[in-house]
DNA sequence: CTGACGGCAATTGCATGCAATAGTGGCAAA
DNA sequence: TTTGCCACTATTGCATGCAATTGCCGTCAG
């Protein structure tokens, strides 16, 4: 039986993903306690957690709400992520990621070129980046990036994405497959921050 | 009267940092309640706040240790270091820092050139780089970096230090006001890569 | 003598009661 | 009518008691 706070954590942190958590909604204690059967502890614990991965902000002696993304926010999320994963890219092209971590970002790019739903979209990307960011072989890479990597699910990048701008994410991600294979650094962290760059011109240029 | 989670935070970082609790050594909570003169509660939040910036680790069901540097976290460190504190620079110098900010910059290189104690200079240090953090303009930087920025600390970078080393990195912070009151961002960055790359040199090659 | 099994102590994890604080609404005075 | 103050309420923060899990140590079988 795993701990109640992780529980809490995770059953919050998906909550806040699919956006049935509403962005600027309150989380108070008591209510969340009592929707999850836990008492507050746990569930306090599961917020510091959620406000040190930037998802709630937490006010002392005024609670937590959901964080709500500003365009500035999310200008400075793609910039960093536009710094740190093509050098995830980079490091795992020269570490030469074995077969089963190479075949594993095949299965993705299949599953998503295959699925239409958003949602599944986006958890696919996630799993897809984690995957590249966790064969750079840097161990705190993935605990870096875990507070700038929900952000652009939360506003739904993939839903703004026309037919052409998805299919060009798509082959993204088969020639950064490739460029890992063939084991060249340089093509790459050149593909993932085309990559990048090309999902930040999306959101970032819309709305608020 | 402040929150006693966030004295007692502050408290066991400073225990950590200046060394007093060792590395691996063990941070139970009971114990640690009746040290501060607190109950467990606010201390086994400040323990969750300092697992989350990779102070400590805390193992379910088996307490808090304060973590061990191996020579490859420190590479990991510095590669990060090297990535995210030029592009802060870099990011610094095209927002052109205005006076105040260059005018603090000036007295902590003032500072640091008078003091004689390592750990004194490791402070002004630490908050030398933070001002230029800050003055990047990104808000998710420094919480980003607080993760690896107290690493060098711990180790004690400028305990190692030879006069010659020393005096380097002051020419290197001074070079660094420079390239900002210019507002040359890639100035500034070269200078701030070659800075930390000369930091990483000492420790990594040495020990463990 | 070595290895495994079982009970025991110590520590974390969770629940709940109480105190402290911030936001809110009403009331009174200008 | 508006503004400032005060009490009230709801919520967070802290303390403490109890349950659960882990690691240890002694014992016993092989």
């Amino acid at each position: 039986m795993p701990r109640a706070a992780d529980t809490a954590y995770a059953t919050l942190r998906q909550m806040i993903l699919s956006g049935e958590a509403a962005a600027g909604s309150r989380l108070g204690e008591a209510e969340l306690a009592e929707t999850l059967g836990l008492s507050r502890t746990p569930v306090r614990e599961a917020l510091q957690r959620l406000g040190a991965d930037g998802l709630v902000e937490v006010l002392p002696h005024r609670g937590a709400r959901v964080v709500r993304w500003s365009r500035a926010d999310l200008e400075e999320i793609f910039e960093l992520r536009a710094l740190l994963e093509p050098y995830a890219a980079e490091r795992a092209a020269r570490r030469r990621p074995d077969a089963a971590v190479l075949a594993e970002l095949t299965a993705l790019c299949d599953a998503m070129e295959r699925s239409g739903d958003p949602a599944e979209i986006a958890r696919l990307n996630s799993a897809f980046h984690g995957a590249v960011i966790d064969a750079s072989g840097n161990r705190r890479l993935p605990a870096l990036l875990t507070s700038v990597m929900h952000a652009p699910l939360i506003v739904g990048t993939f839903r703004r994405y026309d037919a052409g701008a998805l299919a060009r994410s798509m082959n993204h991600h088969r020639e950064l497959v490739a460029a890992l294979t063939a084991g060249d650094p340089d093509w790459a962290g050149s593909v993932m921050r085309a990559h990048i760059r090309a999902a930040a011109a999306g959101p970032i240029s819309e709305e608020e």
